[in-house]
DNA sequence: TGCCAGATAGGAGTAGATCCTATATACTGG
DNA sequence: CCAGTATATAGGATCTACTCCTATCTGGCA
């Protein structure tokens, strides 16, 4: 996986923490680098569990806490899902994605891979529109190979 | 709000019930009822709160068992959502969703209200695509008005 | 180096969803 | 129309994710 310098014109982790006020905490960081680095959309459990494994004590409040204050600062997202449990992405840079109806996992989509509609043009007085995603749905294809033959 | 024949084309909620081998009990005609009728996005509890009227002994569970069913059956969906609560849908026309990032509701929004892009054409391998809708974000005209005049 | 606002750990509390089981009832065939 | 049976329900127990609370700790400052 690429190190480091993953945000072209972003602002590093630590100066984007002090710049919202927030102090450096090895936990914060831990987290951090944890949620960067994720393909998937973890929950704040499965966070927990994984910042577990460098620090044993941290609870899942500390976890929980600091991923709602990334997520309003604009370091990680939440996406959208149709459990009753809250995840979070950690990569900023637009994109879709797809539910796999089986399965239930969550793949990011490029806009690149898609031929994105410009922000549809809304006739529309209920509201006003500031972004907008594509959620896909379907079978992902490790579910459709294990269909085809059992 | 329009009684009766709400699916042109469609089954009655009865036979739909029978076709799926469901069998038909007062508490289900019920519950069918109420999810086809409203026009927000309830959670399984809130359903369980109207249903209750009817029914005061109905049980959380019979009500979450029976949307569960009725989702997989195609009477109702789920619908996405950023909060750990899963929210259901009757209205079962195609459509997308408004999300206010102020006050958290979401709203219908019809096909022919935003200038609609054909199915997606993906180059992607990872997945099969059967359906997409499109995920809209931003404030609605209760909170906006809310924000201009304090 | 010492202070203190802000952060953390850990436990208690809460809410929604699911599991379990005895009882009730919708449908079936007679 | 009725009895038998497979299915559905109520209610309670359990589970899980999340949130609240408070004593303790610590990063950043002077």
């Amino acid at each position: 996986m690429e190190q480091g310098s993953k945000g072209q014109g972003k602002k590093e982790p630590l100066e984007l923490l002090r710049s919202h006020n927030l102090r450096v905490t090895p936990q914060r960081l831990e987290i951090l680098k944890q949620i960067q680095r994720t393909e998937d959309h973890p929950s704040a459990t499965e966070l927990h569990r994984r910042v577990r494994r460098k620090f044993p004590n941290i609870s899942l409040d500390t976890v929980a806490r600091t991923l709602e204050q990334f997520a309003k600062i604009g370091i990680c997202r939440w996406v959208e899902g149709y459990d009753d449990v809250r995840r979070y992405d950690g990569m900023m840079e637009r994109h879709h994605h797809f539910h796999c109806i089986r399965c239930k996992r969550i793949l990011d989509v490029r806009p690149e891979a898609l031929e994105e509609p410009p922000l549809p043009s809304l006739r529309d007085e209920r509201f006003k529109v500031i972004d907008f995603r594509i959620l896909l749905e379907g079978i992902c294809k490790k579910c459709m190979e294990r269909e085809q033959d059992p």
